[in-house]
DNA sequence: GCTGGCACTCGTCGTGCGGGAGTGCCAAGC
DNA sequence: GCTTGGCACTCCCGCACGACGAGTGCCAGC
């Protein structure tokens, strides 16, 4: 029975906390929330709460503040992720309409996430991995000297230079042309490339030249690797603790190799992940929290998208908008 | 005389300024540079230069702070732009060599600028409109469905859906591909985009619609709108002001078009333009200095590169970087 | 026109002192 | 056995006060 009452306070606290930013106390926490207890109750149940490390406080004689395990158990089993109200959807939905291209899908994600969390957005591009080669341009620069064009069903598109060393007559370029698109076209990128190894193989000089170029542009580590980063203007809301904790966080989200790790494995479609604190791999982001769920056509977890934010953030709301967010971008990709 | 005396003093000002980020006194200016007089004289010439509007008291009985108009005369008059140590040049090229392409070159740029400078850099992408079209590729997806690439000199890759509404048969396709090749590849975009008009115009159809598709994705805005910003965790060195200086900025970085008005017109390459404070067009940046310059192949500047920071920045060495930078991507951007 | 001296200004820093929010604990009540 | 009102205690915060010192402006002398 008054295991019940504790969780209610506990939630109570972490409300409380994330729309006021300060330490909350028990008489406070009565008046605000319809609990019919006095505030020597609550107090008692603070330092129940306290006592199994859910609650801290900053000071003697302050009120209470969430520890990292607290907001665990808050999302764990204290939330129930609200929906998005319909004009939500609708703003959202138009928001994200008319986007030419991979990119403006992206660009525009990570700004329309940023401003419905009011956090740092983070949206990772589809990965190659799964998709499939829609086609394989050669264009003559000079006699001796290709760009090589790479079309993704995904809608990305690499392009590499190609210095043959030789010149290449037009004719066998456009047998080379049709080779490559034959092995490579329809494909998924792992077998593309084990088709344009092979061939590489069968058949040394400019061919081999090329089809490694494009095996390289295939699985480039940084093609993998790529990510948009949005409302960073958002750090500025951390109010306290700032120049501490601002700076080395703005460089983090410079360096796209770490924020890649930050996101991690792609969660399933439909599951959001929230790791909270020192809950992440990465140093600098041990005092904040990462938000994050996959996304990808027909629900399929090509990439994660997200946002970063203090461990202190609305988590139902937030939740709620990264889900919708990659949903509506998973519908976009479905057309395309 | 004295005249010279007092700008040796306001060099000396800024100079220290710049490196102690506190307001200088009579005292330790003629201590830490080899002024051969006393201190009384320097506090005459400082009063002097007040009265000017070329230093300011952040209060009385404090040192002396460079007003915008005193970093203005600073940067006409008493800056010689500090060449680049062999070091420092090897590092440049050893940066920027390697970068596969525009994208890359771009990203590499702007990260290289802001860690010469620890300043926030920005790199506009170098515009269409003076790049000309190296080649037109037609992919296509399904019978009515085409994938138009167009390539441009610049290095620069646009892509655009068609919907026919009609399907297209094979041969038409490539005698349609053969046809916007021979009106457009070569050209610069402005020719292009008549030759293509024309084309348009003499055949209806199918033809019509690439030829419009392809115009559109030449004279789009957006591609002429692209820039890259890096470093942005250097604002957080701005120390005193932060959260009222830092959120406006950190906002307006993130929105592209008010950072290409801040860029302004391409300054000819070669010349390094220097905005101070409330100089530049743009109210949010009004307490920072602007350092720009053109930069592009052949020395034509067909973009602009730069950095934004404090009024308080080291401007020959700001400027020698810009310089510096903008120098070897064109000579790269002149290789491609 | 430069210089040393001197009085004056004013921001900064350390100290000390309520005020107040919040707690912990205890004894009484349901 | 919870819950509750009461009460003493802790400790942060804000404010006033005063000493200190950096820096200035001005003046008289060279």
């Amino acid at each position: 029975m008054q295991e019940e009452r504790r969780l209610a306070v506990l939630r109570a606290i972490v409300e409380d906390y994330v729309s006021t930013e300060e330490p909350v106390g028990s008489k406070a926490l009565v008046e605000r929330h319809g609990l019919n207890v006095s505030p020597a109750t609550v107090r008692n149940d603070m330092a129940a709460l306290e006592d199994e490390g859910y609650l801290t406080q900053p000071h003697t004689s302050a009120g209470r503040v969430p520890t990292d395990k607290g907001y665990r158990l808050f999302v764990d089993r204290l939330t129930t992720v609200k929906p998005m109200t319909g004009a939500e959807k609708r703003a959202i939905s138009s928001f994200l309409d008319g986007a030419v291209d991979l990119d403006e899908i992206v660009t525009r994600s990570v700004r329309l996430l940023s401003q419905l969390t009011r956090q740092v957005a983070v949206v990772q591009y589809p990965t190659l991995s799964r998709s499939t080669v829609r086609h394989v341009e050669l264009v003559a620069l000079a006699p001796d000297r290709l760009l090589a064009v790479l079309i993704l069903s995904s809608g990305r598109v690499e392009q590499r230079l190609v210095e043959l060393g030789v010149p290449i007559a037009d004719d066998d370029l456009a047998r080379l042309r049709t080779r490559l698109n034959l092995s490579a076209t329809g494909e998924v990128i792992a077998d593309a490339v084990t088709a344009l190894r092979d061939l590489a193989e069968a058949e040394p000089g400019p061919s081999a030249l090329v089809a490694g170029v494009l095996v390289d542009a295939m699985s480039d580590h940084r093609s993998d690797s790529r990510v948009a980063v949005g409302g960073a203007a958002n750090l500025a809301r951390y109010g306290d603790s700032f120049d501490s904790a601002v700076r080395p966080l703005l460089e983090a989200l410079e360096e796209h190799v770490v924020l890649l790790k930050l996101m991690g494995e792609a969660s399933a479609a439909g599951t959001v992940t929230v790791r909270i604190g020192a809950e992440g791999p990465i140093e600098q982001f041990s005092s904040t929290s990462v938000v994050t769920t996959g996304y990808g056509p027909h629900d399929d977890a090509l990439a994660t998208l997200g946002i970063v934010g203090p461990t202190r953030m609305d988590y139902p709301g937030t939740m709620a908008a990264v889900r919708a967010v990659a949903r509506y971008v998973s519908r976009i990709l479905d057309e395309a």
